[in-house]
DNA sequence: CTGAAAGCGCTAACAC
DNA sequence: GTGTTAGCGCTTTCAG
């Protein structure tokens, strides 16, 4: 028989081994000597449980999947840290998966996940069927969702509130003085990128400023695209002026700005810009990206409290819960008052 | 009976379940006819294998551990990436722990991990006696180490040179004509401080320049103690005057630029700095910070290879491998040239 | 108060 | 070719 197990220290004391499972469980009711007994015993072998053994057989691994697009990212590095502050002091730990932004490694880790039986799954997905994930729904194993949510009934998500985001960069560029303002947005079958424009429109119409489709271009969250609309809005500027420009991710926002610089044409004096997600370093002696911001910490303080919540409540359906919190905008040198 | 279990499936059949495991894993070397007929089934009942069964069998819970002082810093994220996309492939996922730089923390950690059967560690410690993964060394789990190396014999460690980016950093002053070099430490009782430390002296002494103690003070690493090291280095220029100064890590420089800036002082007109693990922001149109880097992505990759190699070894102890990587210069705008 | 027995879901050596 | 059996290490009812 297998050193180290319950089974061998328990043969070796001559006791069964739930007598020595219940001590090392402290749920041993028993004769205080034979309790001692055993402590020593553990001591001695310096016992310790295998929890694979424990997770099969109470069908519960004590682990939350948290799948990301990008981990070396400090907005998703900083959400899943506060997760994991969360929940540690539960037991609870996490285990990651990075999809590349893509829709098939997406998928390929969900399957291993929910093979590996996750008590809980964390998506940043960037799969707006949300296919992948009904397995999960299905077996009721707690759901939550960042970033983007899927079109799917029922779901849990914690992000900002995206249409608001938009509204406040906009509003902000009026309250300047702009009034011909441009955006770069991403994907529109994303929320996040339908909703951060939702917002813009809507800035604008409240102020009875027209929306001119020309100023408004799409890309894919990365640098390049973000470089290659800005391109565009410059080399049409004579026919649909701008005087400021609204960048919704925070890789688009250095594309954008690289192109302004490539034209010899200065921020701003020239052109104001405001970014999304930007984490400027904290040594501020140089100039600042003016930016909405998300409160990542926020974010994952909700996650691992919903998740905790979820994962204690033994009962049914877990009811769905979803929270949209504050953006916020970081003010910068980028933006200038007309 | 549990639905969804190879046993259910195969009684349905009338079958054993070995059998069906054989279809399962592809090892069925029977009947085309009977293979088809459990494939059938395996799909319409949509079966799942479950791996917390299967690794507690196996033994092995295809898992690596990532135990690190702080995942929200981009030098961390980016390694971690790195390990992800190497390992990935061969089926293996991690299981992240964050420590908060806290010894206690990592030690509890570590226990956590050895009991869920990690297959393999990857540790970031800031505990240089090693006391807490000696469990996993006697039992033959693969350690890897990466920034931090403890006094231990025989084990695995990826890093950089640090001696050498001391060397570097210096050297690079010494170049811009620069005699008078401060420099704030992290703490000598890890490697990471104690050898970039030894390379600044070194450097100094090549070069027939007397070592200065007053101009080298130590930090913990953190932004408050690079401010408060910097603010001591300048109250004393007057008795210990230098032009330029080497900070070790990315918070303590950040902290030292502040101090300088809060006495007014111009970087690099007034004093040099040379920084540690910056990530400028790729918005280059400001000013970059000089700084020594470290290849992130060639060390994690080197971790995920060794990882790989380690695990793949079913037999006997694993070789000892001390890999140093080289740290760069990546020059930028706060080191002026007398 | 303690132990025997069954079982979590899967695998694999050994039979037939 | 396929089934039987034993077991990975632990928990937990149910007896006694």
């Amino acid at each position: 028989m297998n050193k180290g197990t319950l089974k061998y220290i328990a043969k070796e004391l001559g006791l069964s081994a739930s007598t020595v499972s219940r001590v090392v469980n402290g749920k041993y009711e028993g004769n205080e000597k034979t309790k001692q007994r055993v402590l020593d015993a553990l001591e001695k072998h310096s016992y310790i449980p295998n929890e694979v053994a424990r997770s099969l057989q109470k069908s519960s691994t004590e682990t939350i999947a948290v799948v990301l697009p990008d981990i070396s990212e400090t907005f998703f590095g900083t959400i899943v840290k506060e997760i994991e502050n969360e929940v540690s002091d539960s037991g609870y730990m996490l285990i990651l998966a990075d999809t590349h932004e893509k829709a098939e490694k997406e998928r390929k880790y969900l399957d291993i996940l929910y093979k590996r039986r996750v008590d809980a799954l964390v998506l940043a997905t960037i799969d707006s069927s949300g296919d992948a994930v009904s397995k999960f729904i299905a077996n009721d194993i707690p759901v939550v969702f960042i970033d983007n949510i899927p079109k799917l009934d029922g779901i849990s998500a914690i992000t900002i509130d995206n249409k608001k985001a938009g509204q406040i960069a906009v509003d902000y560029l009026l309250s300047c003085g702009h009034r011909q303002i441009a955006t770069i947005i991403g994907s529109t079958s994303e929320t996040t990128g339908a909703d951060r424009l939702a917002g813009y429109c809507s800035a604008l119409s409240d102020n009875n400023i027209e929306k001119n489709d020309s100023l408004i271009k799409f890309g894919d969250y990365k640098l390049d695209s973000g470089y290659k609309a800005m391109c565009e809005l410059l080399d049409n500027r004579n026919k649909a002026p701008f005087t400021a420009v609204f960048v919704t991710s925070e890789q688009m926002t250095y594309g954008a700005l690289r192109a302004i610089r490539d034209r010899s044409l200065n921020v701003p004096d020239d052109i104001s810009v405001i970014g999304f997600d930007i984490h400027n370093l904290k040594d501020d002696r140089r100039q600042m990206i003016t930016t909405i911001r998300q409160p990542e910490d926020v974010i994952g303080k909700n996650v691992g409290e919903l998740l905790l919540k979820y994962l204690s409540e033994n009962d049914t359906a877990k009811e769905e819960t979803r929270i949209f919190l504050e953006p916020f905008l970081q003010k910068g040198d980028t933006v200038k008052k007309l």
